[in-house]
DNA sequence: CACGGTTTTTGACCTATATCAAACGCATTT
DNA sequence: AAATGCGTTTGATATAGGTCAAAAACCGTG
């Protein structure tokens, strides 16, 4: 247990708009968000970027840049945060000694894969609408696991932001938010999102 | 070197078609492609598939059933296939003992996710010429690090799974293989590809 | 509270890809 | 050799979402 403490004892905070890493940099720890709110994005060379996802309190980034000791995407805070900071050999070094700990570390690893799957899911065969449903679905319910309302909340990200980890351009996003207002399943006002009708937005995802 | 032999004795062999694991089944090993050729792919309720993954000899498959101790994806052969058991707690007692080990099947885990990153940026971001162009080249460079030809090859995969993996339909991906061999990148018969101009095959991937 | 910059919304129009349909090729069976 | 059946190619047409543009809302700052 003393081990675990001195493992996460190292806090930094992030102002809004400050990079907790860069593609490039070398590897040496993963980080667990303990507030606030992070982008991951992988910029092309050609300035196209892809927004890969948005982390929030309890989450683990940074597992992409072990295969290569370097990182292969930029973490953004995207308002003010704090994270801890996780030494992986440290991390690796305890976890031979605590089996539980290994398991957790290699379930977090997988989690990540899967989440992976379903984002590949949605961007390769849904259509807008699904889309946007399946990422305020997502959103609800890790609101919700941490305490807050699954139903009201603030979006952190820009529209821009939310289209290309969606694969749309903002403009769609824009448009759809306001297509789900006219039909009342969600009430929007620029950043805060209110779900009026869950059950009608889950229809969405998963039947055409 | 012998508890790693006992790790990796059990084989199995499979047909065209077969499955290695389906959606759904209970966790308890990793898999190894010994040699042949297989698919992931994810199924939504309302019959809608998504490939994830065309996998080859030296590939793990199966990681991400770690998290939640059951398969999430099904896993079919594409052709008469190899496959090398790894029981999951056996290897995680291993890797305990061997950090070499340990560290290695973290860079797995982490490479199955730089590879979701890459598949994300495809489907969010590029145009179908660019999909098909950075799925080739992807496929040119595994068979090219697995001592076979990277300029001529054979695609074990139907258009219809090459298009559900690139978030495009079956006639797109035929049209963009055709319009490929018109421009000399490439010719072209059915399952045989040969790249002609790898340069520029690769110029498409990355720019506008 | 006015100002300048960013983000969002909305409209009009365009295009890449989807859809539908038919023909073709190739392998396997009868 | 004909028949069957899947996978592929190609054509004609439709449409979801992209693009371009302008106005409106919002936000931080002096």
């Amino acid at each position: 247990m003393q081990r675990l403490d001195a493992l996460t004892s190292l806090k930094r905070t992030f102002k809004r708009g400050e990079y907790l890493y860069r593609s490039g940099e070398p590897f040496h720890a993963l980080y667990a968000i303990r507030n606030g709110f992070f982008k991951t994005q992988v910029l092309h060379e050609d300035g196209r970027e892809q927004v890969t996802g948005f982390q929030m309190p309890g989450e683990i980034i940074g597992m992409d840049a072990i295969c290569a000791d370097a990182h292969t995407c930029d973490a953004v805070a995207l308002e003010d945060s704090e994270i801890c900071e996780i030494p992986f050999n440290l991390l690796e070094e305890l976890s031979r000694d605590v089996p539980v700990l290994q398991r957790h570390l290699h379930k977090i690893m997988s989690r990540e894969i899967v989440r992976d799957q379903g984002i590949m899911m949605l961007l390769g065969s849904m259509r807008a609408e699904e889309r946007l449903a399946a990422f305020l679905l997502n959103l609800s319910q890790r609101f919700s696991a941490r305490g807050y309302s699954p139903n009201a909340f603030l979006l952190r990200m820009t529209r821009q932001e939310i289209g290309s980890y969606l694969g749309l351009k903002l403009e769609t996003v824009s448009r759809t938010f306001s297509q789900f207002q006219e039909n009342g399943l969600l009430s929007v006002r620029v950043r805060e999102v209110e779900i009026m009708d869950v059950l009608r937005l889950r229809s969405f995802v998963g039947h055409i």
